[in-house]
DNA sequence: CGGTTCGTTGAGGCCCATCAATCTATGTGG
DNA sequence: CCACATAGATTGATGGGCCTCAACGAACCG
């Protein structure tokens, strides 16, 4: 068995180097894990594997059987209406499960694909159920990470449903700066990898509006984009225009995620 | 201990009455839990209670330790801007839980509203957890729900960021009759209490939009509308317009749930 | 019967989509 | 090293879907 213990102090943020690639992901700072818990876990997920950009885990509608953890880069959930129109439900970022559905459905009505080069691994839906049915910390721990989801989906209704362009992206953006944890005072920067085409269809928009609507944040100093750097130089600012409160994300940083127990 | 199995048969359409208020829930027809863990769940929440119209369960950003379950009645959650924008990221039908993120979070980042006269049920909080920790079909349940709440979801952001008002009001009754196990071969007919407004806030849309839209599905043949009654004399035709396909929903009517083990 | 809620209708306007072209950066093969 | 191809960002012109504002009708109710 590997010893958590051990690597732990060393390996916080190289995880995708890591004999435990798990550390620091939403699963392992559920703060519901045991250290039993978390070993259990990190066995029995597969070796990491690399993945190139732009390259489906799973096909719209396609069958699978195992939840696919992102540990490096940045993947989506996509899904099309049958005029081939894309809206993403939901962006992922290392750390986050890119089809929890699958530990209950066979089939998924989204599709999972790297948006970048990736690191990814797998997590066996039988092991998972297994495990959650074994250890009530893991079991809580799917629930949680369920819940967290819905919660992000909703905030993305609302902005979907009611907010405008120029609210949407300022919202979506301060929605990534925290989930990257790229905070620094007010101001934030963090590589992002998005194409305005992604990034429309992340907010419902066409790349075309949101290439406007960005510049419009650009002359109005919330936002500086540079080779796939994203900074935010007034935080609260942009916080402001897209209403945005970080309460929601449940975010647990590594600092203060604490073991159960 | 309250014994299932003798008033299960004549209370399958009466739950509202019923010493069982979880008959026919979604929880209930997860279809993970057996005999032994329906009674405990059974019998961790409180006494049915009647909730006028249009009450707040809980308000946006409140505390709150329980979970509420909807027997009878409709009811909504509800999230809104700064401006008051409102949105819906839910619509509660009898069977729904409404805030199962009140099973992880403090604090809500929706509200929980009825919207005619309603019968709920509470789950405290902490009982939820100790049955799920203690069984694990519970857990299970518990996942699962979430997990079907937020495929729901992904269909409504999908709706919000990329389909037109004909083609999102489409899918919505079309998903509201699969929900209110209304059909009946190719036309489905079942009570719809929503305002136009409020249909109007779940689809991201005005009123008056609502009404001109509803107005083209009714002359297309398509919706009949007669005293809070929502008639769909031609659900395949519907579906089409909508882009809509039942299968997300994982529905398990009362006939094809099954008990664990 | 007056008040309230909800549905309906009309006029006008804006936000964002659509279509298309241009520009820039990057990469690739000869 | 350049010609070329490709992906992505940018810009302009135009139009439409939906919003906004406002009024009116219909149903219900105390």
């Amino acid at each position: 068995m590997i010893d958590v213990q051990q690597a732990e102090g060393s390996s916080a943020h190289s995880s995708q180097r890591s004999a435990l690639p798990l550390v620091n992901t939403r699963l392992w700072n559920s703060g519901f894990l045991s250290r039993e818990e978390q070993n259990a876990l990190q066995n029995a997920v597969s070796p990491a594997r690399s993945v190139g950009p732009n390259i489906d885990l799973v096909r719209e509608g396609d069958r699978t059987d195992s939840l696919f953890i992102v540990i490096k880069g940045w993947a989506c959930r996509y899904t099309t209406t049958k005029d081939g129109a894309r809206q993403l439900p939901a962006l992922l970022v290392p750390g986050d499960v890119g089809n929890l559905d699958s530990l209950m459905f066979d089939r998924l009505d989204y599709g999972v694909r790297t948006l970048t080069q990736a690191t990814i691994v797998a997590l066996p839906r039988d092991r998972a159920l297994a495990l959650a049915a074994q250890y009530p910390g893991i079991g809580r721990t799917f629930t949680w990470a369920a819940l967290v989801e819905n919660t992000i989906l909703s905030k993305w209704a609302l902005s979907l449903g009611r907010r405008s362009a120029r609210e949407r992206l300022a919202h979506l953006l301060c929605e990534l700066s925290v989930r990257l944890n790229a905070g620094d005072g007010n101001e934030s920067s963090f590589a992002c990898p998005l194409t305005q085409e992604q990034l429309a269809d992340a907010l419902g928009l066409t790349s075309v509006h949101v290439n406007r609507t960005m510049q419009q944040l650009r002359n109005d100093g919330m936002v500086e984009t540079e080779n796939r750097t994203m900074t935010l130089p007034d935080v609260a600012g942009l916080r402001r225009i897209g209403g945005f409160d970080p309460d929601y994300l449940h975010i647990k940083s590594p600092a203060q995620t604490q073991l159960a127990e």
